[in-house]
DNA sequence: AGGCAGGCTTTTA
DNA sequence: TAAAAGCCTGCC
């Protein structure tokens, strides 16, 4: 089907914000996109059309969710002003088409456990180990095969050995307990719903291996609370560099999550040594 | 009590 | 060789 919007998005810079890491860009340019048992071939044609390999019934019940295409992009940029915050202003606007994901809440979790203390591409290659050692195996509609990533009684279920050649290192013992907790049932994801960010965050840091940053990700990346705010080295770099009077939170609430993913992959794009 | 140093696996640049 | 979308433990 062809989908066409004047909204903001960016297959490219989605790709790189930092928010998924199980994209894959093609050789014709087209990006695959997996999300649980499914999976999308999508192309962006320009002129805001874009092709995908589905059906406008399964892209209206499934991709529009997960691409979050009932919320305005547009409009929520438009809250960083030109004069008040520049450097913001100058992110956001570098970085239209970013939009946050509404991703699989175990997936998320279990990869910023991953990605405490690596980069990105070591992130996505254990990413891609446990997803083919414990995945389902498919094929997409051009024929090529690809993973699901396991959900917690798959993960839970990987011997010591087939997980330990994921390369966790020092973080296998954190996945392996947050798998098992939530594959028994100890530690529910669903309830997570029902809790204020405050609680939610505690809650989430309840787990092994889970602090502050990796509980904010959940928040912004598993849960889809745009107004939760992880704080990272770069962020912190961001927040020392262009903030030293502070950040003005009120003025992005209740988005500061998206304009902190802004700022986030302007300044890794700008001033990153780590580009792709 | 709460803040800080040191250690941790492995990959990347 | 240092740094990497950090967290845990022990110490003060």
């Amino acid at each position: 089907m062809i989908l066409k919007t004047k909204d903001d998005l960016s297959l490219k810079k989605i790709a790189d914000s930092g928010q998924c890491f199980r994209w894959k860009k093609l050789e014709d340019g087209a990006y695959f996109v997996p999300y649980k048992e499914r999976s999308l071939i999508i192309n962006e044609l320009g002129s805001g059309e874009y092709e995908l390999d589905c059906s406008e019934d399964e892209y209206k019940h499934l991709w529009s969710d997960y691409l979050d295409m009932d919320v305005n992009y547009a409009k929520i940029r438009a809250l960083a002003d030109k004069k008040s915050d520049p450097f913001m202003y100058e992110a956001a606007s570098a970085q239209r088409g970013i939009r946050i994901l509404r991703q699989d809440p175990f997936e998320a979790l279990i990869s910023f456990i991953i990605s405490q203390n690596r980069n990105i591409p070591a992130i996505k290659n254990s990413i891609e180990l446990i997803c083919e050692r414990a995945g389902k195996t498919y094929k997409d509609s051009r024929g090529n095969v690809w993973y699901s990533f396991p959900d917690a009684s798959e993960l839970n279920g990987m011997s010591d050995d087939a997980l330990k050649e994921c390369r966790l290192g020092y973080r296998f013992e954190y996945i392996r307990r947050t798998a098992a907790a939530v594959s028994c049932g100890e530690f529910d994801l669903r309830e997570l719903r029902l809790l204020d960010d405050e609680t939610c965050l505690a809650k989430l840091q309840s787990l092994h291996g889970v602090g502050l940053k990796v509980a904010s990700c959940m928040l912004l990346y598993g849960l889809h609370r745009m107004d939760a705010f992880p704080v990272d080295v770069w962020v912190k770099r961001i927040l020392t560099d262009k903030y030293p009077d502070g950040f003005p939170f009120e003025a992005y609430t209740p988005y500061c999550g998206l304009f902190q993913q802004y700022m986030f992959a302007y300044y890794r794009n700008t001033s990153g040594t780590d580009k792709e």
